[in-house]
DNA sequence: GCCAACGACGACAACGTTGTCCTCGTCGTC
DNA sequence: GACGACGAGGACAACGTTGTCGTCGTTGGC
């Protein structure tokens, strides 16, 4: 800027001006200024702007498990949407559900001074953020609360999605239901579970554990969980999906054997509908929960609702078939 | 940082020694420092930090045209892992294949002061982006060539998948092919075309205009496109698709038809090999093409490369079914 | 012809850091 | 006991902007 002002043979504040579109600057040293600025491709340095305005940054992090997962694909979608409308930059992370990775993203989007943070929490504690939400960065949580802060929150109705999905294969006549979930420590992956238990109590119709496996949705573990479920001398006849990464490693793994089990899946996911047995699912709405995560998000940075809202997005059952077939 | 240098009785600098982990400070005085930090959240502000210090601002920018799209959520994350691993922050913006709002977003990102921009470029020229790279702002294009400037460029060789998928149609007898492919001034969709009629051609095989169909893949505008190359008293037998959206709304359109032609698509997806037919793809790498894009980025800052590099992604045709079935 | 009002512009401080350089006190050595 | 060396810590400027306020010259009104 220094240079341009030299260069036009005028004074820093003239350049801000020209700059910032303000009043005050004549058309003709206006135009002299502006043609040096495009000489010299002089770009206003807006890490200092803010700086000495101490006003927003006009930047939002994003928080979350893996944008490479299409449900977290389409709900990051859903905030950059509304993060642009409110001409915001967006500052993505995956934390790869590694609660050390998410603080030290979370912190240095802090740092950067974003106006707030969207964050799918990982498990652990969430204190390290109270001196952030403190100093005025809006926290809204979403998919997930956030543990150890009260936050702005969207949820889906877990619970009882995961009871529509279950009662669905129960009035298929199944009795014997698998039910294959991640990790427990991640709150939805316990709820979903705890709504499963629920139908499945409901109905009076009683758990075996081995009918159960929770974690990590990766192709070898699920393989001897499959096996386990449906080799037995008395083997499920209907499976419930947690997690649409889990639906679609079940499903390949389904292919390389000769049982055909009812099947829902927890998430919609692309395609499910044009598969030989098409998936019955309990469909999220991620761009919705993404769109209302944002939203919240300005919201709070305009000052509006004084307590943490809490949000509860509902699910949707959608019959295609593979939730059909009776036992 | 000046309220914890008074509540400890110290100055400025010492505080920012602390903060840094610098030497000279005795580890009583930086004890006392760390526990009024601790009380009062305090936290360094990285702008000022970096307005100092006039380095590196430790963030990158990638803009692409659509993060909810499986090829580019999953670029986007390989690209994240290289950025996590050089220890900086990352950026996103979607284009929506919109020049004006990729440009915004760009110098969006520029004024931020990030060290690169990885691009997915829109056609429109690029030129307003000579001045930040003479500034030094690293810049790379990925899946397609960046109009108006010569910079790092990863691109997929798109025209020989596109002979690679037409030829293995042509192999199984196929004559009458259609193509359907994206708004042919997206550079990639271009090349695609051109490598369908190069297969053609060279298979001595003539192409009728209205087997081609170019345009955003959106339902209406493909069922029309279908059933003007399908009805036709001589209807093609066979279908390239230019891409992953293209290819899945076809198989869409497709399941409320009754023909059943032969189909090849360029991009992998998830559950292609899970279909009731599996969809042979002409498969790109989107996770190798996002890390070589941000490890290119990363050597330019480092300043290795003299001359802007281009690298070639290559292709891969994987036969599943769809595409051998005979005419 | 004088003065007020106004428009155009610049000087300067401040935003929150950190690099440089300086001061001050203590300790060891001869 | 004097002196040098060294460790701890502080004062100050600077990074690139912008808000505030002041200056200067011109214009219009009486």
């Amino acid at each position: 800027m220094k240079d341009v002002a030299a260069a036009a043979g005028v004074g820093l504040k003239t350049v801000s001006r020209v700059v910032n579109g303000e009043a005050g600057v004549s058309e003709a040293t206006a135009g002299r200024v502006r043609a040096v600025i495009d000489q010299l491709g002089f770009r206003r340095n807006d890490g200092a702007r803010l700086l000495r305005q101490g006003a927003r940054t006009g930047s939002v992090g994003l928080l979350l498990e893996d944008v490479a997962d299409p449900f977290y694909s389409q709900l990051s979608r859903a905030v950059e949407e509304v993060v642009r409308a409110h001409d915001s930059l967006l500052l993505t992370g995956s934390s790869a559900e590694d609660s050390a990775r998410e603080r030290a993203l979370a912190l240095g989007f802090c740092a950067r001074r974003v106006d707030g943070l969207i964050v799918v929490p990982t498990s652990a504690d969430h204190a390290y953020l109270a001196p952030e939400a403190a100093a005025g960065t809006a926290l809204v949580s979403v998919d997930r609360p956030m543990p150890g802060l009260e936050v702005d929150t969207v949820l889906a109705d877990n619970r009882a999605g995961a009871v529509a999905g279950t009662a669905h294969l129960l009035r298929q006549g199944h009795r014997r239901i698998g039910y294959l979930g991640d990790a427990p420590d991640i709150f939805t992956a316990a709820e979903r579970l705890a709504g499963y238990r629920q139908a499945m109590a409901d109905a009076g119709c009683p758990v075996e554990e081995p009918w159960i496996a929770m974690g990590r949705p990766d192709p070898l573990g699920l393989r001897f969980a499959l096996a386990r479920m449906l080799s037995d001398p008395h083997p499920v006849t209907a499976l419930m999906c947690g997690n649409n990464r889990t639906t679609v490693a079940v499903l390949r793994e389904l292919a390389g054997r000769q049982e055909r089990p009812a099947l829902v899946g927890f998430d919609d996911f692309e395609l499910a509908d044009l598969l030989a047995v098409p998936v019955t699912v309990v469909a999220q709405d991620p761009a919705l929960m993404g769109r209302t995560a944002a939203e919240l998000l300005f919201r709070r940075l305009r000052g509006e609702p004084a307590a943490p809202q809490h949000i509860l997005v509902r699910t949707r059952l959608i019959p295609r078939g593979s939730g059909e077939i009776p036992p």
